[in-house]
DNA sequence: ATCTGTGTATATAACGTTGTACAGCCCGCC
DNA sequence: GGCGGGCTGTACAACGTTATATACACAGAT
């Protein structure tokens, strides 16, 4: 049916080897056998069996990749820069969802697809340091993500630095009671989140502020319903809150939608600050102060420390790299800018701006 | 070094061919060299190498998907909808970005990974039916997407219906001036926005409206200040626009800020309205007025006839079905609604809506 | 008592590729 | 002129799995 190397090796005249040897650009293969080779692969149409090269191999040259979600705007931003990363490695990345559900991380982490995939990048948000234990597989894992000590590697940005920063932005720019909302998925230990909290209390205490508790709100999803009861129940403590910081973009998308509909003017009333970096928070109005994340240092990172293991680098425990960040801030707490108002046209200004 | 079915069946005292009876389940095992053996793959923690699995059974098991982009919302909302399709099937999906250029497009066409993938669902945006025609790969293919006469499966939504749609919404809430924003990809046909213009143009028609050419502004890039340079193009145009059609939800958002930069308000002003019906329309303020396509029907339909290639389906010529759309009026278009103007408390009232 | 059939287990041959070992050959060098 | 050594090319054996053919035991039917 299909063609196989000795098909090609039958009509060139040539062994086997020699037409493998063609293909894989082998130095020492005559000119003269090498043109009719060439020749007979193109006139069948070869193409190479790669369950049987990899077989033979040892290496299928493809990587996994799994992610809370891959739906969202930040993670697949991620994706995109692990797979623009691994392909300079020649690798390939089978991107696999695990909804940040525990049997699935573990799935993932006991290398499904074995011996097809060469190594593992896993963002976990249930699977624990005795998961990793336990884990039986030995296929190359990295994990992404702050969740204190496991026995693999791991990239992660600074979720306490983070936390400081966005709430000593909005400490400068005059805000005193600066409400938190987390996403906190159930049954989760949310380690990411109690550091970045960390962070925010550590800021507050600089200033010489008292930390209120009940200032912080959790949300089970990222999106949806859940994020507008707790905008609702920040908005109705007893005392005014004038700052909103949003573990998560998405999360402080939702947030503004409630304060708008409420009667909040954003920053006026309450200034808002989130975490990502996601794309839409520069096109609504106001345009979404955040904090992002080096995404590509994180992609680039993760890859790297794989390929070295995949290469063999001797098991000298798990290492931790950071990842930096960018406080990037915007109309959500630095006020909007309008070019105009009402309905009258302005080229020139249109232009500029 | 890794266990095979050889070390296991040295350990159970069994032949190898037992062993894999076994690990595939097979009937006729007798229960206690089936309880030996079982007890020695847990033993030796006994996982398949697929590359050789793959290579004797002849399949993989796994489909590409192959999409301009997985960036954007669109597109990962669907890549998650195929996996979970595909999941169904027991396929594993393979996700790679063709970022909409052509030699990546025709790579995925030709079968890149040849022999590890069963099939191919591919999203085309240059690809023609030139290159399907001089197509030599074998393995079953499907578009996604609505380029005309192709030589193979494809599944899309009916873009005239949609212009369509869209610009009665329009018509229908007294618009009469209707700016048609389109994304036209350099050096692509842009058949999906001809389509879509030519519905356009026939609800103007059915209102007894003429076409006026000067309304329709092109986008190279989806997001980005290509939109913005756009918009404002429209904008100054001498007689004033009263509504916006967006051939997708992103562009629509970069407009809408624009038109709020401008000093436009919508819909008041402005009514606009996009397609896609991307999560983030939902929380921005004014929430977006879009149509939403029935991506699961298409994620259903496109792994149906994919499986059915795969299964031997008798080529008998290309297959096309027509996946659904839906419209949903937002505030966009039909208006905002506040709850409350400035920022007094209101708990109950907040409570309710 | 022999034949047929069925359940159980095995040995062996694939699947398509690449690494290893080796066989010529031609070159230059002692 | 023999001899080591680089260049070409080949035969064969792996890689780990599953399909095929076969062997054997034991049942029931002839």
């Amino acid at each position: 049916m299909r063609t196989r190397l000795k098909d090609v090796a039958e009509r060139a005249g040539v062994s086997v080897k020699t037409v493998s040897n063609v293909v894989n650009d082998y130095v020492h293969v005559s000119p003269e056998l090498r043109a009719k080779v060439t020749q007979a692969l193109e006139d069948l149409g070869y193409r190479p069996n790669l369950s049987a090269r990899n077989l033979r191999r040892g290496r299928s040259g493809m990587i996994a990749l799994a992610l809370p979600s891959v739906h969202g705007p930040y993670f697949s931003e991620l994706a995109h820069l692990i797979v623009r990363e691994a392909e300079q490695h020649d690798l390939t990345v089978l991107i696999d969802c695990t909804y940040g559900e525990l049997t699935r991380e573990q799935t993932v982490a006991e290398g499904f697809r074995t011996h097809l995939i060469d190594g593992i990048i896993l963002c976990p948000w249930q699977l624990g340091a005795a998961d990793l234990r336990k884990r039986e597989d030995t296929t190359p894992l990295v994990l992404l993500g702050e969740r204190v000590s496991y026995g693999a590697d791991a990239v992660a940005i600074d979720s306490r630095a983070v936390g400081q920063a966005a709430t000593e932005h909005l400490l400068s720019i005059g805000r005193r009671r600066i409400g938190v909302m987390r996403h906190l998925p159930r049954n989760t230990g949310g380690v990411v989140g109690k550091i970045r909290l960390d962070g925010y209390k550590r800021a507050l205490a600089a200033a010489g502020l008292e930390f209120d508790p009940t200032l912080v709100a959790s949300v089970d999803r990222a999106h949806g319903l859940d994020a507008k009861v707790a905008t609702d129940a920040l908005l109705d403590l007893p005392e005014q809150i004038d700052a909103l910081f949003c573990f998560n973009d998405e999360l402080a998308l939702v947030a503004m939608r409630r304060l708008y509909e409420r009667g909040y003017r954003v920053p006026d009333d309450i200034a808002v600050i989130g975490v990502d970096g996601i794309a839409a928070g520069a096109t609504i109005t106001p345009t979404l102060s955040t904090i992002v994340p080096d995404k590509q240092q994180i992609a680039a990172e993760a890859v790297r420390m794989l390929v070295e293991r995949i290469e063999g680098e001797p098991d000298d425990g798990a290492r931790r790299v950071k990842a930096g960040f960018t406080l990037l801030p915007r109309e959500s707490t630095m006020g909007l800018k309008r070019v105009r108002r009402g309905p009258r046209r302005s080229t020139k200004q249109a232009a500029r701006s």
